[in-house]
RNA sequence: GGGCGCGUAGCUCAGUGGGAGAGCGCUCCCCUCACACGGGAGAGGUCGCUGGUUCGAGCCCAGCCGCGCCCACCA
């Protein structure tokens, strides 16, 4: 699309990148298809569209494919070093790194595959350094050494949210740590035995009596000898083991609190390999963690300080990313303070200027940005934005810009450049406005920021929702998008999870191959909804079926119709074409339109998918189809103009309707359309005029009039299977006092032929009375009109009581009683036409 | 520990105060000239449980039972 006009005007979306080494799953195809079904009705609402396509680096995933590629060749990134294994990573992004771009066209994404985006390109790496360097001279960027989350697995430091929390059966120990110049011993608990080498301090609570004498006093770490002083905090529960805690700043967040504020010692003993570490003594250095846990207790125990062993169920730091079990860490790392970024962040979405829907997810995100913590952007990666940080060899000099000047100012030696790189996150936090070419003031900027709908995984609003909108604000400076749709997360059919590792995932890729991409589409929408929903096939057979349906009408229609008929009666919306239709069912069918029109529109517009898919497909199946077409019928064979300029305009319109849901299958049909009357349908529908209702074209009597046509018929077609007459025999009947409609009696297979005059009347349904001719069993007839009746009995004698309550007419709304007593007068009435047949 | 959500027909789900709906499945009938990926007619729910509010509750309130998710530093 052009770079004109306003935001305001324009409509734009930018796709959550999926990973480059990522395939569509089905979290793709919804998220897919519920941002196609948006850009593709904005698109033919006449808005300049924009959806925005791209890729993310994503640092851990895809070093981590590479390196099992290097490994399979026998060698390693070590092996390789920075430069070639970066370069070796680039060749594999150039080589596999679109194929979820294919997926996506597959999909039916109406994506601007023109302008493909990736977080490395030269320009957005460029937007993130500036963004670094700004937040560096904020003062909001820092380097610290901080306890971190370390994932052995990656080898690397990772962020609060990269970490899932799991419930494990450990076994918690309890220790008798002895008391300095006492025979007393203070028992501690700990699950980790090893990390007791790094203990600094024993803390208790200020209240706790049991301990007050030993305040200020200290204990000897046992195995090691170290003193540690006994101190007091808040932090600590006296009901929880014996109400003493031992203090490891070094390999416990919580501990790394508590001795930043008392000013003790930071030992580490774990190192980052994994592996016990010099401080941890001789007899520990160089095992493994697990080794070290298990020598530890043999050591302890011989030492007669194991006072218990309890197994203990909690809840244990995993990596997301590699599986494995985090080890809390005290590393040089960068830091990114997020209170002042999170503050205008949570006012726009308090003011709902970032509209969150559902709206449940909204205190939720405020609560964590409420409570918002300093974030590690530092990953020990080689795939990623190295960090624009630069060190002299010789001084102390440190350089923080996007590009460093060419030797140390100070004392001109060499600067080597910070071997970090940034969280990915930081760089996806930069979408919606990098994309379109920030920090420069480019046109397309200019016309698409703010982007108007985010769809995302509720898994990722804090990952990455919450940080585009603070860093949104503080750069271009306004929000980055308006809307932010939650949506459900599709299970697999059992309810599980959809996962690799668990073998439960359906890859969208196979139901498109067996069902269509429409039809998965249609299924995606129909089945999302606020909560989780597990996959349905039905509903992708569903789908199917209407696309399937769809083409057949389309053949009905475009098979018979006349061709000439279709410039030489007035459009549809045409102000003039209600009046000028002579027929009750075209009034009727293009009054139901209208109201279709307006549901499904509606429903797309405030997010509602599943409606939106579910009346489109009620409409055009019940009404248009069932209905409509079998009473347009005749005409249509008969080429009466009307019928073929009302069917050509219905299906146009229903196809426009459709599109945004149904690309491929109302396109190809479009196709067909347009050649019967090229001189008034040009183009395709991807571009057409989406449909809008016309309040002229509601028309209330024809709905009624028709609506009751069709109840008629559906009466006659039950009393048909409650007297057991063949469908093809045609009924004998009499039309009482109005003549009923010639449809009825097509549809209903009923014959108001006068030559019946004297025949006896078996019953009578609504207006119509029906006659007894050959091929009808009387007994059987009155058997089951005796059960109807007495149903109705039933039905007469509870409105009855209702309206004899006082206290139902007295309060209730005056249309609900109406209601209720016109309800009754057609229970009696139809009582009352039974009672004739016996 | 806190928060959010869910429990409605055999299955998957709609339904926020006036006599319970859809799709699939099931039963019966029909290959009627667009479609058997079809058409017609049906059966099937004490709306998790217990109280409360109301003339009236699937819907509002309280409590309970069961399930799921998110957040959280009790070793």
């Amino acid at each position: 699309p052009p770079a004109e006009g306003t935001p305001d005007e324009n409509y734009s979306i930018a796709i959550p990148p999926p990973n480059v080494t990522g395939a569509l799953h089905m979290g793709h195809a919804l998220n897919g298809t519920m941002q196609d079904a948006l850009a593709r009705m904005n698109r033919m609402q006449g808005h300049n569209t924009l959806w925005i396509l791209g890729t993310d680096h994503a640092g851990i995933a895809t070093q981590a494919v590479v390196e099992r590629e290097l490994r399979e060749d026998g060698t390693s990134r070590q092996e390789l070093g920075r430069e070639r294994f970066v370069e070796r990573v680039w060749e594999w992004k150039q080589k596999y790194g679109s194929t979820i771009v294919g997926q996506y066209k597959r999909l039916g994404a109406s994506c601007d595959y023109e302008r493909e985006r990736f977080t490395l390109d030269g320009d957005y790496v460029r937007a993130v350094y500036r963004v670094f360097v700004a937040l560096y001279d904020k003062g909001y960027v820092y380097r610290d050494n901080y306890i971190v989350n370390w994932d052995p697995g990656t080898h690397s430091a990772i962020s609060d949210l990269e970490v899932e929390n799991r419930e494990v059966e450990d076994t918690l120990y309890l220790v008798d740590y002895p008391v300095e110049g006492s025979d007393e011993v203070v028992t501690v608990a700990t699950v980790r035995p090893e990390t007791m080498l790094a203990d600094t301090a024993v803390a208790v609570h200020p209240d706790d009596d049991r301990y007050r004498h030993l305040v200020g006093g200290a204990c000897t770490l046992p195995l090691v000898g170290r003193r540690l002083a006994v101190i007091v905090d808040e932090h600590v529960d006296p009901e929880f083991g014996t109400g003493a805690l031992k203090i490891t700043p070094g390999h416990d967040p919580n501990d790394f609190e508590i001795g930043r504020a008392h000013g003790l010692e930071e030992v580490t003993v774990i190192g980052e390999d994994g592996r016990m570490t010099e401080a941890a003594g001789e007899r520990f250095a160089g095992l493994t963690v697990a080794e070290a846990h298990d020598a530890v207790v043999a050591a302890l125990e011989e030492e007669g300080r194991i006072r218990d062993r309890r197994p203990y169920v909690h809840s244990v730091p995993f990596s997301h990313r590699s599986g494995e079990r985090i080890e809390p860490l005290i590393s040089l790392q960068w830091f990114c303070r997020m209170d002042e970024l999170a503050a205008p962040a949570i006012e726009v979405v308090e003011r709902d200027e970032v509209r969150i829907t559902p709206a449940q997810w909204k205190r939720v995100y405020l609560d964590w940005m409420r409570n918002i913590r300093p974030w590690c952007i530092s990953r020990q990666l080689w795939w990623g934005h190295r960090i624009p940080v630069w060190y002299c060899d010789k001084c102390d000099e440190t350089y923080v810009a996007e590009t460093p000047p060419e030797r140390c100012g100070a004392c001109g030696g060499q600067l080597r450049q910070e071997e970090d790189v940034l969280d990915t996150w930081f760089s996806s936090a930069l979408w919606p406005f990098a994309t379109l070419g920030w920090p420069d003031d480019t046109p397309e900027l200019r016309a698409f920021y703010p982007t108007d709908f985010l769809t995302t995984a509720r898994e990722i609003l804090f990952l990455w929702v919450a940080r585009m909108i603070m860093m949104g604000l503080e750069f271009p400076g306004q929000i980055p998008f308006r809307d932010v749709y939650v949506h459900s997360v599709i299970q697999a059919p059992d309810g599980r999870r959809m996962s690799k590792s668990l073998g439960t995932g359906i890859d969208p890729l196979d139901e498109i191959e067996a069902y269509g991409a429409d039809a998965l589409r249609f299924g995606l929408l129909a089945m999302s909804s606020s909560q989780d929903v597990p996959y349905s096939k039905d509903r992708v057979q569903q789908g199917l079926d209407l696309a399937n349906k769809m083409w057949n009408a389309s053949r009905l229609i475009l098979l018979n119709v006349d061709a000439g008929s279709d410039s030489a009666v007035p459009a549809g919306t045409a102000r003039s074409a209600r009046r000028s239709r002579a027929f009750v069912e075209d009034r009727w069918i293009l009054s139901r339109l209208q109201r279709a029109i307006e549901a499904v529109t509606a429903d797309l517009e405030s997010y509602d998918f599943a409606h939106a898919a579910l009346e489109l497909y009620r409409f055009f199946w019940s009404e248009m189809c069932d209905w409509y077409l079998e009473i347009v019928k005749p005409r249509l064979y008969d080429s009466e103009p009307e019928a073929s300029a009302t069917l050509l305009h219905m299906l146009e319109q229903v196809l426009a309707l459709a599109h945004p849901m149904l690309p491929f299958v109302t396109e190809e049909i479009y196709s067909y359309l347009r050649d019967v009357a090229p001189e008034r349908r040009a183009g395709m529908v991807v571009v057409h005029r989406f449909p809008e209702p016309h309040a002229w074209l509601v028309d209330e009597s024809a709905e009624a009039e028709v609506g009751a046509a069709i109840e008629l018929t559906r009466s006659l077609r039950r009393w048909r299977e409650l007297a057991g007459v063949a469908p093809r025999t045609v009924l004998a009947a009499r039309a009482q006092d109005t003549e009923p409609p010639e449809l009825v009696g097509r549809l209903a297979r009923v014959a108001f032929d006068g030559d019946a005059a004297g025949a006896e009347s078996l019953a009578q349904v609504g207006p119509v009375e029906i006659l007894a001719s050959g091929d009808i069993d009387p007994e059987q007839v009155r058997h089951r009109v005796d059960e109807r009746r007495q149903a109705l009995c039933a039905e007469v004698e509870r409105a009855q009581r209702k309206l004899d309550n006082e206290g139902f007419t007295a309060n209730a709304p005056a249309d609900v009683v109406e209601a209720e007593r016109e309800k009754l007068a057609a229970y009696r009435a139809e009582l009352e036409d039974l009672g004739e047949s016996t």
